[in-house]
DNA sequence: GTGAAAGCGCTAACAC
DNA sequence: GTGTTAGCGCTTTCAC
């Protein structure tokens, strides 16, 4: 039922030239061929008014090459993520690239499967933002010497190229800073704790405890995972115990939803009564009642240097393995109390 | 520096077999054909063993059709089109479609281009979520019978196949649930003023008003677009008013993230001084300070609705033009105050 | 039951 | 300056 669109074959016939001739115009080869300016002139109009478009399929079979790449990432509405595929959106664009994308739910078959249609599809390369807690799989793209970067997660032990935000030193950042308001008495509620991404998060509040001579005890950690309940859950808890902390450390952005709802629904407030910052700065963040401290990730750097890690491995003869880290910011609003004064 | 993968005329050589008879066999033809039951295990197991997978691009020319759909939305950071595009990535994944995903950054150059490259790259349809405010490019693609599409926004005045919400009822019902709880002054704080899916919303606001006999001024109506910065700026204005509205309806989510920061800087509460209804539900609806009453739009349907439309629209003689229209829900929470009690 | 051959639309090596 | 030809990997008609 579509219109078949014209083909190189076509024009060639029609202006009585070979499909070559054609081809080599119409790639903008017309001056290294010293095509006569004529036919160049001739074959660029006709295409032009007969609305020609190359069949990229057709070439991609030729040259082996699809201009492809696929973007595989657990959760597409969770804003950071979606965050993440749009500037990898908009730079994979910019070189010239097309974007498959595949959700994979959180779902490491899923993952597998995406992977593998999407080698069947010939993309170019990958950019995987990985489930589960093995990257074997992953490992043998690699072996395969099929062009691959993480992003956001990875995994320590295994040598592939990532790009994540600093996220150790994030944490440390923002742990410190409580502990500078006089904080002490500091509850860290993480994501999925088997992901490097919260692993690492946990590291940088463990390290700042340290630094300050704060002695660390296993309570001051809970959590499951990067979900709204988990955050409220965990904060009606926290706020149960006979010593309820001066300040919560949220993990991610839907954690800190939900401590909020659990603080509010305690007859709390932010920060009067207890202290609160957030891994992970979004569009609401400086819009909450209470405007929140947080930690942004730099969404656009990070898509950007996966594209551009990728697009040089794509280029290279041998593999590389590039491994980046992308700084964080500590954005300060109001919901972290400073209680020095009150001490002295 | 890839790996070559294994392809059919590969596993024809080795098994001595000629290359049709793999591809039968590989396609699940075999019975059809009446290939032997030996000679097609053995291509099944080789080709396996071999790690076989069809090259996708050489089927994709030679069939004329790649299982491929293309998706344009206007901003892949708002949590509204990304949980759209999540829900078009699962049903098209579950019929066997690959998604290219385009973000035309509200910008119609981007998208005519992204439609554009597209076409070149042979998908079978194209899912859009229009900008602007003219569909003329639109209207050509089904001229040239290319199975189309829109999402969320269209024309309707062009005749062309979409899934929307049903955005002016769920406005409609919105402001009579105003109505019902006594007010009268309400303000509707809207988006994009072209946008048909903002057009709408004010209909149905407006309906409602006119059903209660409450007389429409102009005054009622101000905004520019979804963003944050506009709830923000007209609330602001709203509150200096000689006579401040006792409700507010927010057009879009942003829009009421907007508004709730105006409201707290003014020092009042919600919904104590003033009341609070906005347009899309979100994760964080129910765990702002005051957990937000909202009209919810039904993502997961619209998404499918629109794989949907679109493959029957694929294998379809006939340009089909369904025209679908998804219900909104009410979600009542605690931003709404009853002022019929005081008046009494 | 299986194979040979053509062709999808394009590009590039090799001709002249 | 331009044409001829082969071939990317696959499917399918026709042949036997």
């Amino acid at each position: 039922m579509k219109k078949i669109p014209i083909t190189i074959k076509a024009i060639a016939e029609e202006l009585k030239v070979s499909p070559s001739t054609v081809s080599r115009v119409l790639n903008g080869q017309a001056d290294q061929y010293r095509i006569s300016k004529k036919t160049a002139e001739t074959i660029q109009e006709y295409a032009h008014q007969q609305g020609f478009v190359p069949n990229q399929i057709a070439r991609g079979l030729r040259l082996q090459k699809t201009n492809t790449i696929g973007l595989i990432i657990p959760d597409i509405s969770n804003p950071f993520f979606a965050g993440i595929a749009r500037s990898i959106e908009i730079e994979s664009r910019k070189k010239g690239y097309f974007l498959f994308l595949f959700d994979s739910r959180e779902d490491t078959g899923l993952e597998k499967e995406s992977i593998a249609l999407l080698m069947s599809k010939k993309v170019d390369g990958l950019i995987v933002s990985p489930v589960g807690i093995s990257g074997t799989h992953l490992l043998k793209l690699k072996q395969q010497h099929f062009p691959l970067v993480l992003i956001d997660r990875y995994f320590p032990e295994i040598d592939l190229p990532f790009i994540a935000s600093d996220n150790s030193r994030g944490a440390f950042e923002a742990t410190n800073y409580l502990i500078e308001k006089g904080h002490k008495a500091i509850a860290c509620i993480q994501g999925l704790p088997q992901a490097i991404s919260n692993i690492q998060r946990v590291q940088g509040f463990k390290e700042a405890l340290e630094k300050a001579g704060i002695p660390f005890r296993n309570e001051m950690i809970t959590g499951t995972d990067f979900g709204v309940e988990n955050g409220y859950t965990q904060t009606k808890k926290l706020l149960k115990r006979t010593s309820v902390p001066s300040a919560i450390f949220a993990l991610g952005n839907m954690i800190s939803l939900g401590v909020i709802k659990a603080i509010a629904e305690a007859g709390l407030k932010i920060p009067e009564d207890i202290s609160l910052i957030s891994f992970d700065e979004q569009p609401y963040s400086a819009f909450l009642s209470t405007p929140m401290t947080t930690v942004a990730q730099d969404k656009e750097s990070l898509g950007k240097e996966a594209v551009n890690s990728l697009l040089e491995n794509l280029s290279s003869q041998e593999y590389l393995n590039e491994k980046k880290l992308i700084p964080t910011r500590l954005i300060e609003r109001a919901s972290v109390k400073d209680i020095n004064l009150i001490r002295k």
